[in-house]
DNA sequence: GAGATTTGACCAGT
DNA sequence: ACTGGTCAAATCTC
């Protein structure tokens, strides 16, 4: 966007950055909780959804300025290099990746994160890849049944892809059901160009959501449009099924995502404000753009100190 | 009848 | 021995 300055930018990228690494430290906290219920594992959800936001932000604003500064990792970052590697592809196949999924795995201790993704999810059956259900077993320690699938094609391809899906809370009528979809290797036959072909996400608020499920790996299949869009003209169906589902069963309207009322107190109205300020008309000073440490983070300077809060005050551990 | 799903059995890792 | 992942025969659906 050539109406905004450089250094303006340039702070707006920092300031996405700096969420983005802050929710993604936090984010696996809320599966440390004794008691899983649907509504933080829901939380979860959205975190990553958030997250995927950001991810979008961010190739959004690197896409208009591809020479800007890495954000402030403090280590290398395979995700985001992925993120904005494929940004650059945008519109060709898809791509699986997801930071969070990277924590949840490490969290998790798995060893090998890059064949082995993990998402949450209210929808893990559509994906937009074809699979063919092969076992079922029931996991031990869960009321729930852990359902394979296999690539549809595996036999005529040679595709190795694979996903379990594990039920972990909800499916009654107070708690969506949340699933945790454990994808294994990648695709490599061509269904996921029928993924590509698929309609785009951006819906009249009248249809039904039966857009493909774009879990947290999939970051980059949103359609490009612009920050100012991203944040003030964004309905709710450009979001994924995960969110959209979560949404229809809470009081949400269908007003722009910024000036909704979260689930829970993360102050999104600043953030988008923030980055618009900066990102839209020049970078306007009345808006500081934060760089303090989650530790030093004040309500007034930090648009995640609400979410910061949450994540402390809920805890039970 | 073809393809998908179900479900008990089997196998490998711990 | 226990558990998770996969196989394959039986069953179901279109």
């Amino acid at each position: 966007m050539a109406c905004v300055p450089a250094a303006d930018r340039e702070r707006a990228v920092k300031e996405v950055a700096q969420a983005y690494e802050r929710i993604k430290v936090q984010q696996p906290l809320l599966l440390l909780h004794h008691h899983c219920s649907g509504d933080q594992l829901l939380a979860h959800s959205l975190l990553g959804e958030a997250m995927r936001a950001l991810e979008v932000a961010l190739a959004v604003m690197k896409q208009q300025q591809p020479a800007l500064a890495q954000p402030p990792s403090p280590r290398p970052d395979d995700h985001y290099k992925a993120t904005v590697s494929t940004t650059a592809r945008r519109g060709s196949k898809r791509q699986r990746s997801s930071s969070s999924s990277v924590a949840m795995e490490e969290a998790a201790g798995n060893k090998n994160p890059s064949s082995s993704r993990v998402s949450l999810s209210t929808m893990p059956y559509d994906d937009g890849y074809v699979w063919r259900k092969y076992g079922e077993k029931t996991i031990n320690g869960t009321s729930y049944t852990r359902s394979y699938f296999r690539c549809t094609y595996k036999y005529d391809t040679g595709c190795q892809a694979t996903k379990h899906v594990q039920q972990q809370a909800g499916g009654n009528h107070t708690d969506p059901p949340v699933f945790q979809v454990t994808y294994n290797n990648e695709h490599t036959c061509n269904s996921s160009s029928q993924a590509a072909a698929m309609p785009p996400l951006i819906q009249d608020s009248d249809d039904e959501y039966q857009t493909p499920l774009l879990s947290s790996q999939e970051p980059l299949l949103l359609p490009v449009i612009s920050m100012q869009q991203f944040c003030t003209e964004t309905p709710v169906a450009v979001l994924p099924p995960p969110v959209l589902e979560a949404s229809a069963l809470l009081p949400f309207d269908q007003t722009p995502l910024c000036q909704q009322e979260p689930l829970f107190p993360i102050n999104m109205q600043r953030f988008c404000d923030t980055v618009l300020a900066a990102h839209c008309h020049g970078g306007d000073d009345t808006a500081p753009v934060s760089t303090t440490t989650a530790a030093e983070a004040s309500p007034a300077d930090d648009p995640f100190y609400d979410l910061e809060l949450f994540l402390l005050s809920d805890s039970d551990y």
